[in-house]
DNA sequence: CGCATTTGACCAGCGC
DNA sequence: GCGCTGGTCAAATGCG
């Protein structure tokens, strides 16, 4: 025996003078409700059938006078109506629940549609920023030549050639072979896109052909921040740096790969060689790293690669791999939605990442753009490196950002701009999570992959298989 | 013997 | 022009 406040049409009959009534739970309808009326007055019944809603209303509760009475009704009936009652009751629970997800889709959509908003703002400031310092750095440069050239004119008495040098760069740029470096420096500040195809075509042929699709050469060193910035995405990919510092008793991190050393050198500032690798996973794969322990505590690993493979990845070696590509591409694609920088995986890490929570600094004082991956700093304390005066920080990619999660130290970058993206407090937990398993795991491979894994709920297989996927040295 | 590593030499960029 | 430095090459060496 229960109370029911109903809502609607029979609460108005409950209202009225005819306020008791009986509720007859023993009708075959589900959606009608047999309802006899007691007359307070005369005690006489009416039945009536109300069309009730049998969804989210019923609310069990007292409610004094305003209520109607339920009656057990037949005794041979009883089991019909509990479970009638427990089907209302189970899809009044469905509901609510439905009711739940919905708001709660609409929460997430309205959380991406925000996130979205910011990486385009913020990609749109990358680029504002790279035409600002495009065009400083061809002032810069105009100034120089016209120095030097009035430096020049001195000693030239013809002013014919002054003339020649002004078009120089023009007719260089429609050249296939550059005389000199000179020349050829003006001509990759011209067109950076034509440039770098420039640099690229040269070198296929050479000595160093196998890396023709890859690393930096030297000649690509002269190249300025600025430069390398006005690359297209993917040539850019290729000489963005990606350093991971990971504490390690090992010689080299396992990331899956199998590498080559083939040289080693003593670093100024370091006692510690360092190593140079390249990928031996496929002829011609162009991907480098350089393996160094870190001068200040020589616990600390710090692994560098560049470039991009030229071949499929094994699981093992997919989460570093997205991870730095996407990071290298992160940073130098703008608002490109190209995912060239994760080529060769199968991992659509642009994909899964419609949050990002984590702040990263980026490095562009050196040669090449350096993304900093820090896996040093003490976990769960959510902190970025300022070692530069002014710095430009925009969130990472999923992959990295919920691998590295809060050791992340930041991604420089020698900019005069600085904005922070809000963090967005429901990852943190995820972060914890990852950042805790790459803490407890040796392997660093092992802990990005399931790291990785569990950020995508396994729809991709990335397994670890550490007897198989062994770094070779 | 084949492959990986070591190590000195070489090259190019950069600063003075 | 010279020296320093980073990066790479390739012969020598080691190892299974």
């Amino acid at each position: 025996m229960f109370s029911v406040n109903l809502n609607g049409r029979e609460e108005q009959e409950s209202s009225s003078s005819m306020a008791l009534g009986e509720v007859d739970f023993f009708s075959d309808k589900t959606d009608h409700i047999h309802i006899a009326v007691v007359n307070k007055e005369d005690n006489s019944v009416t039945p009536r059938e109300l069309e009730l809603n049998t969804g989210l209303q019923l609310v069990t509760a007292n409610t004094g006078n305003d209520q109607s009475t339920v009656e057990d009704g037949i005794s041979s009936d009883r089991d019909r109506v509990e479970d009638n009652k427990l089907a209302k009751n189970e899809l009044s629970e469905l509901q609510v629940e439905l009711q739940r997800m919905n708001s709660e889709n609409q929460k997430l959509r309205g959380m991406l549609a925000q996130v979205n908003n910011n990486y385009n703002a913020l990609n749109m400031q990358v680029e504002a920023l790279m035409h600002q310092q495009k065009n400083s750095s061809a002032e810069k440069r105009k100034i120089g030549e016209r120095k030097s050239q009035e430096k020049k004119e001195k000693n030239v008495e013809s002013r014919d050639s002054r003339q020649f040098m002004d078009l120089a760069p023009a007719t260089m740029n429609e050249m296939d072979e550059p005389s000199n470096s000179s020349s050829e420096e003006r001509t990759l500040s011209g067109s950076p896109h034509t440039n770098m195809e420039l640099l690229r075509t040269k070198r296929v042929g050479g000595k160093e052909s196998l890396e023709s699709d890859g690393l930096a050469p030297n000649k690509v060193l002269k190249l300025n921040p600025s430069k390398l910035l006005d690359q297209t995405p993917e040539t850019a990919t290729r000489k963005t740096r990606v350093s991971v510092r990971a504490r390690s008793e090992a010689p080299m991190i396992s990331d899956g790969c199998q590498w080559r050393k083939y040289g080693q050198k003593m670093a100024k500032g370091n006692p510690c060689p360092r190593a140079y690798y390249r990928c031996t996973m496929a002829v011609g794969c162009p991907v480098r790293k350089h393996v160094q322990r870190c001068a200040d505590d020589q616990t600390i690993l710090i692994t560098s690669y560049e470039g991009k493979h030229n071949h499929p990845l094994p699981p093992a070696a997919l989460a570093m791999a997205s991870t730095t590509s996407a990071a290298a591409d992160m940073f130098l694609s703008g608002s490109t939605t190209s995912t060239d920088g994760l080529m060769n995986t199968t991992f659509p890490a642009r994909t899964i990442l419609p949050y990002s929570s984590n702040i990263a600094t980026i490095s562009a004082s050196t040669p090449f753009p350096t993304v900093t991956l820090d896996l040093t700093q003490p976990q769960n304390s959510l902190q970025f490196h300022r070692t530069s005066p002014a710095q430009f920080q925009f969130p990472l990619p999923v992959p990295m950002a919920q691998v590295f999660g809060s050791k992340f130290s930041g991604l420089q970058m020698s900019q005069d701009i600085e904005s922070t993206l809000p963090s967005q407090a429901e990852h943190h937990h995820a972060l914890k999570v990852t950042t805790a398993a790459i803490t407890a795991d040796p392997n660093f491979t092992s802990a990005l992959a399931a790291a990785i894994t569990s950020i995508i709920g396994g729809a991709h297989p990335i397994v670890s298989d550490n007897s198989t996927n062994n770094n070779s040295n």
